[in-house]
DNA sequence: CTAAAACCTGACATTGACGTCAGAGGCAAG
DNA sequence: CTTGCCTCTGACGTCAATGTCAGGTTTTAG
């Protein structure tokens, strides 16, 4: 598959693909021409490295987790694993942060709508 | 109070507020010698403000929406309430997006912490 | 009164994940 | 073989909220 083929089908950007492989989240086997190629696997790769700069993680923190996602044992895990599990609290405050800030606007929109109904009943 | 006392009793920077202001999302009432001065009204409003901009929300979307805040009855709704919707409803899609980010980032760390379990018990 | 601290405007710098363009080469179809 | 699409590298542009600096005025503490 090429990166056309491959940013398509994970519904990135070529040059995100390509930023993605400069910032060390993604390798490539390079045909004689120096044409990027890559496999099935890669897909869910970029989706899943899509989905970590969704939730905020910025590049390098996102090179500091995918080690524990391909190498699921050995003992780099121990310092990737307090950083994951740092990330997920990172994430769970931001998520509790959000929450609240949603119940903020449904406040502001249920109080709007009651002084419309106090009017329209006038 | 002045804009010093604002931005550290928010929590933000002062050029935050200075920003604010250009923004259109905070008015200040100026000494004759041109310095901001706010009211203890202003504190709720900037954190809010901070608030909505975690959330991810820009300048011009907030904007939009403090009307609605500041007036909370009349004609202007019509537009605000709609737009206030449509953001409710993406800040939910994104919640539930993170959640499923965070559910990702848990079977990972529990899917390494089982192969940890796996080697010790050897 | 004086020095420190806070404020003003205006402008340029920063950061990160891309967009976009230029110039050159690669590859399948007719 | 050539036309059209895809890819390559490299570099510069972008956007938004904020940092930072300069040069000057104002307020406050002693």
């Amino acid at each position: 598959m090429r990166i056309g083929d491959l940013a398509a089908r994970a519904g990135v950007s070529v040059r995100s693909v390509r930023y993605y492989e400069e910032q060390g989240l993604l390798v490539s086997v390079r045909s004689p021409s120096g044409q990027r190629h890559y496999t099935e696997q890669e897909v869910e790769r970029v989706t899943f490295i899509q989905r970590l700069y969704t939730a905020g993680l910025s590049s390098r923190t996102i090179a500091e987790l995918l080690p524990c996602v391909d190498t699921p044992s050995l003992e780099n895990s121990d310092a990737a694993m307090d950083r994951m599990s740092e990330e997920r609290d990172r994430l769970s405050a931001h998520i509790d942060d959000l929450i609240r800030t949603r119940d903020a606007l449904d406040h502001l929109m249920s109080v709007a709508s009651a002084h419309r109904t106090t009017l329209t009943a006038k």
